[in-house]
DNA sequence: TCCGTATGGTTACAAATGTAACTGTCTATT
DNA sequence: AATAGACAGTTACATTTGTAACCATACGGA
């Protein structure tokens, strides 16, 4: 009873698969941060984008995570509530301001961290070496893409 | 004046990479169809699960593209009101509700699944062979995890 | 047959998100 | 200088989403 157009495969279309992917992973990490700490995504990306490449720029923070400005602003907001960063304004610039993490935000980012690294390792065994391998190598090539036709 | 916790790189965390390229890849079909036909993401799913996989329930649609009971009843409710698919109750279980494209449906997914295979393409000369083969692989290797891992 | 529980699907409400407009500051051109 | 545009960041509003409660039906004992 099945009709003809046997010529397109959603379970073969990239971006599809991509997305299953993607959602089912970082879901399952999410729920780590999220129970733990109360994070959001945008929070804790910010936070580990903070963490991982030091002191930023809101703009900056929103660039490297590809997160639309009003999320950035929002996640910091949260983050300085919980004063696990603190802002300066630039010198030059008043209108641009630097974030940093304070002491809490620092320790909180390496408690999580720790837990990443946790989760890369189960990841490592759910899916295989050799299947992360590939899948980071098609991912580098799709970052590739991604800088030369940005947006 | 960077610290010394250089032992995480965001930019090496899987569920990171994988979000942004999903993102990334499947934003801009999205924008295809979106502008197109007005569609949104878990319509054009519900859509493309019953015009590639033919008649089923709302609880396999979500099933099969990992989408929550509730996406998908107010997916096939849009579709509905379109004209775009059609419901028929099942003879022995009258709670569930078999799903199914109408003429109009079918044409639908015809002229998407064209855009999809454009994409494909463009696709393919953007992140290049190597990389959607690598890509692919990994999605495999993930999706079989998926399988065996539920939820 | 009656009761507890599971299941398909919808709905109400709250939380997250995107869009667009806005404030304030900077820069370039005149 | 003066003005027009660009840019950092925030806010208001509409739309989308997730959570939980809900209805109706089915199923599995006691």
């Amino acid at each position: 009873m099945s009709d003809g157009q046997r010529d397109f495969d959603l379970d073969q279309f990239l971006p599809f698969r991509l997305n299953r992917a993607a959602e089912f992973i970082a879901l399952r990490f999410a729920a780590a941060y999220k129970a733990e700490y109360g994070l959001t995504r945008p929070e804790w990306r910010t936070l580990a984008a903070l963490g991982s490449s030091g002191r930023m720029t809101a703009t900056e923070v929103g660039a490297h995570s590809t997160m639309h400005k009003t999320k950035v602003s929002r996640a910091v907001f949260a983050l300085e509530e919980r004063r696990w960063l603190k802002r300066t304004q630039d010198e030059d610039d008043r209108r641009a301001e630097h974030l940093e993490l304070t002491a809490a935000g620092a320790k909180a980012y390496r408690d999580l961290t720790r837990l990443a690294r946790d989760y890369s390792l189960e990841l490592s065994e759910l899916v295989g070496q050799e299947g992360l391998q590939a899948l980071s190598s098609g991912l580098t090539a799709v970052e590739k893409a991604i800088a030369k036709r940005p947006r």
